[in-house]
DNA sequence: ACAGAAGGTGAATGCTGATTCATGTTTCAC
DNA sequence: GTGAAACATGAATCAGCATTCACCTTCTGT
């Protein structure tokens, strides 16, 4: 009942031959889903693509939308699964976030379709959109959750913490890794600047506030001119 | 050459009647594209819920795509004057944010479809999705910018600080608004907890760090527990 | 009260593209 | 080597719209 039960009809493929039939098919899937949005992308490309002919696509998925909740569950997973590796064996929790953030970026560098196929997904199956961020969500809680028992990280809610963090790395992907290739180590630094003391002016000491404020202020917006 | 040139056909209503039938169709057009999606919702809906003929439509907009960038211009602009609206008045920079995020969630819960529309925007009509972005990240650029002169705010680059807290939103809104009404105050602020002080754990007064540090930990997980 | 403009109508046109199917080709277990 | 199961093929089917158009109704100024 799970996965691909080829109960109806035949869509697990048996022989080696089938197995790279439907793999070049999936990935001309990615790319022309990715590129036209569910709607505008025609099975009739997609097979072009992959050098198929327009039937065989029915042989492997039962319907367009199949083959397109597959790349969904598949991009996420193989998301959580990079995601996983960049960070396992990391201690301090900051430099976790930081490599995951990195991970992240790669990613969807190599995966310029990921942003418009998940985007898309809310319409074409909303259950797998769903999925794709619960997930990722749940993951991230957990890690996070850990790391404040732990006092590496300040409490907060969790949940919360998660998904403000994977907004930020959302947009900011999209801003600097779709729309426009800039310096990603700055915008990694910046982002963990940001994340990890947040937006409010630490508290001076008391005596010289005025001109510590000052003198910060000077010094890092001068920096910041050197980019953008 | 800029907004209805009605030099080809008519297309800006003249008498208050066509005002009217234009408004009733771009209400209908903002709720049909936003349940059924951009592909998915028909002229016809549109119409039929607009109270309005098929051909109606053709008397206010050239074609299907055009009146759907006309909302996503219209949500986006919206949605900046509601926020200048909901913060213009308020000092203290971190009520602003409050302020802002609250408004947010407020305008995504009064247009449910806000971000689906949104989002599919991207495939409709890549420039409308940009400039949706753009000129809100312009705005809230500028206004961090001003804070962080000021020394209202701990000096970040503006542009990376105004993605993350887009992010953020839009994520949190997503999660709280549009998945599961939960308890929004707690949610705005968990959210501001995260922006304010972010994630890492404030430098303890030496001595007492491993006390104090326990004491926080066990006071704020039971308040956590009395949520979700 | 009438002309002409603005607004309204919905049947008909045309195209696009998912899905099917009857038929051919390849693979592989024996 | 052979036959059944797997795969592959692409023309044909069929349904769903966007858009057009020829004609009707309601205003508004004079």
């Amino acid at each position: 009942m799970n996965q691909h039960s080829p109960s109806v009809g035949r869509l697990a493929p048996v022989t080696a031959r089938g197995q790279r039939s439907r793999l070049r098919l999936l990935r001309a899937a990615e790319y022309v889903f990715g590129q036209k949005g569910f709607e505008g992308a025609s099975i009739a490309e997609i097979c072009r693509r992959a050098g198929s002919a327009l039937g065989s696509f029915y042989t492997y998925f039962p319907d367009k939308k199949a083959a397109y909740v597959e790349l969904v569950d598949s991009l996420g997973s193989r998301l959580r699964s990079e995601l996983a590796t960049a960070v396992e064996g990391i201690d301090d929790r900051l430099d976790v976030e930081r490599a995951g953030l990195r991970a992240f970026f790669d990613f969807a560098a190599r995966h310029r379709q990921l942003y418009r196929i998940v985007r898309q997904a809310e319409f074409v199956d909303p259950p797998a959109f769903h999925r794709y961020y619960r997930k990722l969500a749940a993951a991230y809680s957990t890690g996070l959750a850990k790391a404040m028992d732990e006092g590496e990280l300040r409490v907060l809610d969790p949940e919360i913490a998660a998904y403000s963090l994977m907004g930020m790395a959302d947009f900011l992907g999209m801003r600097w890794v779709l729309w426009e290739t800039g310096d990603l180590d700055h915008v990694v630094d910046g982002a963990m600047d940001f994340l990890t003391g947040g937006l409010s002016v630490p508290p001076a000491k008391p005596k010289l506030a005025t001109a510590a404020k000052r003198t910060t202020k000077r010094i890092t917006k001068a920096s910041l001119h050197a980019h953008r």
